[in-house]
DNA sequence: TACAAATGTCAAACATATTTGACATTTTAT
DNA sequence: ATAAAATGTCAAATATGTTTGACATTTGTA
């Protein structure tokens, strides 16, 4: 599973560090799941997307090996 | 987190080992998801929701406490 | 009623997500 | 060029998700 969690940030011009705030996870968390070493639960993945304003699947995308 | 697992299967008139199969997990991961007894990966969850038709907002729904 | 299918649930094992703290590297701004 | 901010990464600990197998309970149907 790829995300745009890099993309959509930039766009909102906001820090890892603000984005895990925001969601309430550390900013770690963030880092990792923006680097592809682990995929998040549905309830980071749902607030995520709710901070950017887009739905899930605009956010993380299912790829064939998935 | 609450979902609508249970509803969207009886649209579709799927049981819990039919839905397991198709999204490729056991059927008690689909029978303790739609239990609420934890928070499936977001991996899962947009393979459920695809299944369905539906986005992921659509079958998973955040509450007060998540 | 009785049988089959579907669902609920338990325990144990294993896999993965998340946190914390710390430090290195890269990027941005002065 | 320098300092500050942001990002990358590591290890260890904890929490949570997922599987398997097994069995109990419920539901649907003949």
């Amino acid at each position: 599973m790829k995300n745009n969690i890099r993309i959509e940030r930039a766009i909102k011009n906001i820090t890892q560090a603000d984005l895990a705030d925001q969601v309430g996870v550390s900013r770690q968390t963030i880092n990792t799941i923006e680097s592809n070493k682990y995929v998040p639960s549905t309830v980071l993945a749902l607030k995520i997307a709710r901070i950017f304003g887009k739905c899930v699947e605009e956010v993380f995308i299912l790829e064939e090996e998935d």
